[in-house]
DNA sequence: CGAAGCTTTGAACTCAGTCAACTTGCGTGG
DNA sequence: CCACGCAAGTTGACTGAGTTCAAAGCTTCG
């Protein structure tokens, strides 16, 4: 179990054996979550941070006006919370999907590993700056893309996730989040959502049902979406060119951006 | 200059006479910038960080359609590009929006002074953390927000964050974003945030116009938008209790939440 | 078998986008 | 000093993607 996380951070960087060892050790603080249980609740300042171990979980905020924003998928090999030598009180809360099972490491333990281990420290640091390169996405997913993008754009980022952790099962992933999940994710309505899914059924991008995903053109999928799975980047081994030079889109590029078009700099296009 | 540096670590820890005077002489490597030059380029490898010692600048990633997305303003005091010790490339540029100074510091300078200042090193994870809870802000804001609430809310951060790094001129701000550059953040088009401000300045909420904007009450500008600005939190000498209970939304939660209503936790709204 | 939870469907509605024109202010150059 | 061009802001009419509300189907599971 303890494998995604040793899995998911071996991907931003080697680890030996003495890492991985020290990484097993983790596993002794461990505690399952039902679904629809907070693990950690808006407001309080836990004395721990927590490493999903399985199961699927969800960072969220419930507005005044009840409506809910899930602001991130956490996935097995997810840290959350890492940030327990600031004084503010959680932001956010974090519940279970489905069955959960995650470690809680003392203040001191984390202290401990990432000063010994700097390869673990190191893959956490990375790791972290995946994250909020996904944030950074998810944002330009809801301003720029539409309710098909955004979907799709989803779909495609946690069925790599998925992948990496070791998730699939065949040609298909067991998938958690409901329709009203999705919605809150991508900020559309659960009823707009299964329209979409829908077409993307119709146009044989997706077959989700029944907790089960599968995602029989992940190449189209993710370019109709704009997904680019180096721009999330699971770090090594990169290609060496992730963006490739300015894109069609000259005409349209003027009414964006004001200012002299000295600088193309200014306009390049991303694989969005 | 420096001083907007120490000025923001000092919010989040209280800095020695020893500490100050190591930032201070990060100062040594310091460029200017004209507005719309990109600072860092997307796709690039920087070998330095990146800290704001005047002027505007923002995080921007442009599509293949040629819309734009704005991800952060970074104001005096701010870090771009901590994750040097990433091998990604990055995902998104770093451009001037008014006339910039930039300190660009290398790669040992940063471990150096990490590593011999503690209170440093917490400060600037601190304030990490804080774009990181800026970023889920945002996404919770242009997900489950409407119009006048995304741009009220935006102002507002702007106007707190403006004002805790000494930007205030008596009861205005040079404010370098136009219009355009205001939706492509909050994800809209600049004819509609044209439209919104018109509305929101007849409710004497605002007042901006010529690079200069006014909040004549930002309280209830605040309010209306849900800003919350501990929130976001400047992190030291938190009140007690930054979230105080449920709120009224009780019928509709049921709609946005499926599942047992028994753990009111999984429900309980935030001061957004 | 019944009830709860989730998905699907339809119709009316609305917020925000699109397109296109007009205004205002500013700097540059004739 | 005026003419021109350009960047930013403003306005109006039209369109459309996504919401809302409400009801009906399906599954799953005790």
């Amino acid at each position: 179990m303890i494998d995604a996380i040793t899995q998911k951070l071996h991907r931003f960087r080697a680890l030996s054996a003495d890492d991985t060892a020290a990484l097993r050790k983790l596993a002794h603080g461990v505690q399952s979550h039902s679904p629809h249980d907070d693990v950690i609740r808006i407001g309080s300042k836990p004395e721990f941070a927590l490493a999903i171990l399985s199961g699927w979980a969800i960072r969220y905020v419930v507005l005044k006006n009840g409506s809910r924003q899930i602001t991130a998928f956490l996935l097995p090999g997810d840290f959350c919370h890492l940030n327990m030598f600031s004084e503010a009180p959680m932001d956010h809360s974090i519940a279970a999907l489905s069955p959960v099972t995650a470690a809680h490491i003392k203040r001191e333990e984390v202290e401990h590993i990432l000063g010994e281990h700097s390869n673990i420290a190191k893959a956490v640091q990375a790791s972290q700056f995946a994250d909020e390169s996904r944030l950074r996405a998810s944002i330009t997913n809801m301003g720029r893309q539409d309710a098909r993008q955004r979907l799709g754009y989803m779909l495609c980022d946690l069925w790599t996730r998925a992948n990496t952790v070791g998730l699939m099962k065949g040609d298909f992933l067991d998938f958690p989040p409901i329709q009203a999940d999705i919605a809150d994710f991508v900020g559309l309505t659960s009823v707009h959502v299964n329209r979409i899914i829908q077409r993307l059924r119709g146009d044989g991008l997706l077959d989700l049902k029944e907790r089960c995903l599968r995602l029989p053109d992940f190449d189209r999928l993710a370019k109709a979406s704009g997904y680019n799975a180096t721009a999330t980047g699971s770090d090594r081994n990169h290609s060496t060119s992730a963006i490739n030079g300015r894109a069609s889109a000259s005409r349209e590029m003027s009414s964006h951006t004001r200012r002299s078009n000295a600088e193309v700099g200014f306009l390049r296009p991303i694989g969005l």
